[in-house]
DNA sequence: CACTATGGTGAACGCTGTTTACTCTCACAA
DNA sequence: TTGTGAGAGTAAACAGCGTTCACCATAGTG
């Protein structure tokens, strides 16, 4: 660490932003991602508006701040997840960091709204949405890479691809390969993205309430579907 | 139709009230949900915004009319992908119902975000949301079902029950019974909503643009997951 | 000690939803 | 034909929002 000791206005500073962010983070939780305003959070820490822009350049350059917070404290929290579980088989604690993935966005609707919900222009940054695009995001991409990493390093991957040759694979996921490089065989990263894409559509209908007109518990459905999405990586 | 010759008045009233919408989703396609604004929408029509009050509660209430048009008009386009197709195998005009809904959503974003994305207090309506817990939702549900009824009526569903016994598949699919009623066997409800979240995940985050860090296109994708859907459904 | 960067204020601009009081006009009944 | 009342629209106002600007105090530094 080469963090020089800060200066006394650096700490009042960095004090004062984790305060705004507080107060952000309270509003988002009591009225959603729209319920975030300078104005509201100036009220709560007893400023007047302007003075928020001394920290933060716009309302959506506080809005991003927090979305890369959420970002890290998820990652975190699904990481712990498999460490928790660091005695059993690779693809067993994808499943509890898939788990930890849910729980952390039902206990957190507003913030997953946030991070996951529709990028509407205005409230949500716009380009660096969640997708690794940003590094906060890439870093959550990355905690599963890891562990997936350990299962194919012990069991290789057996084939299985899903009808499409390795060429187009290629092509096709151009970006995460520019990201993350090819770590690993190109049928592992389609079946990865596919989970991901039914993950995210069970969390995100769960946590919207867009699955309220069909059933009263979500559970058993995502326990269910959990196992089929891991024992066809497992393959 | 017992509709009376409508008079005069409530002919420009309808009339009006089309305006208003039309101009509403206007703003809506050109700067998403939050750039729907009464202010905006008296300047397009030049009248001032109280006016606007005449016609709607709020503009809540303006935002859940259009949600309800918006899925009248999904449910049409997913109907008519099914009847362009009448003469091939009712799953299989599920698949062309899946890609009309694929279609239409990824050509209309806003709207797709407007009646899917996160229901966020003070721009959604809230409750009401999506799910067929509204009248339109429930129509556009039913598109489905009435072709795979098709299909079970001619091929009875055969088992593959998810693990989930039937006592416990009824408990928890009690709000989709009590809408739709019992008609089919506990274990293809499941399948539809598991197919539906599934499906709902690809396109919802391809329209929001969360699948952009990892892939160029993500009709290869859908296409095999929707095969997979479907056959799942079939056996 | 002087000076400057930093943090904060108050006023203002333009935007938003919504309410209130008021006016005008058109349809309809006496 | 002449009221009359319902309907449609307006202007003004209130409260809130993000953002910018001019200004001021203070704390840290040369």
């Amino acid at each position: 660490m080469t963090t020089t000791t800060p200066s006394r206005r650096e700490r009042l500073r960095a004090e004062t932003v984790t305060e705004i962010k507080d107060a952000a983070r309270r509003l988002l939780v009591a009225g959603g991602p729209a319920a975030i305003s300078l104005r509201a959070i100036a009220r709560d820490l007893g400023m007047t508006a302007p003075a928020l822009y001394r920290y933060f350049a716009s309302l959506d350059a506080l809005v991003l701040a927090i979305v890369t917070d959420l970002f890290e404290d998820l990652r975190a929290t699904v990481a712990d997840a498999a460490t928790d579980h660091g005695d059993e088989e690779p693809l067993v604690r994808v499943g509890h960091m898939a788990r930890a993935f849910r729980r952390w966005s039902l206990d957190r609707p507003a913030e997953f709204a946030l991070m996951f919900g529709s990028p509407v222009p205005g409230i949500t940054p716009f380009a660096e949405q969640c997708g690794p695009f940003n590094d906060a995001g890439a870093r959550f991409g990355e905690t599963f890479f890891t562990v997936l990493g350990e299962h194919y390093a012990r069991h290789p991957f057996g084939g299985a691809a899903p009808d499409l040759p390795d060429p187009a694979l290629r092509e096709l996921f151009a970006p995460y390969l520019d990201t993350f490089g090819d770590r690993f065989p190109l049928p592992v990263i389609y079946l990865f993205v596919a989970a991901w894409t039914r993950l995210y559509g069970i969390v995100a209908m769960e946590v919207f309430g867009h699955l309220r007109w069909a059933m009263t518990d979500v559970e058993p459905l995502f326990e269910v579907e959990l196992a089929r999405m891991v024992s066809r990586m497992a393959r």
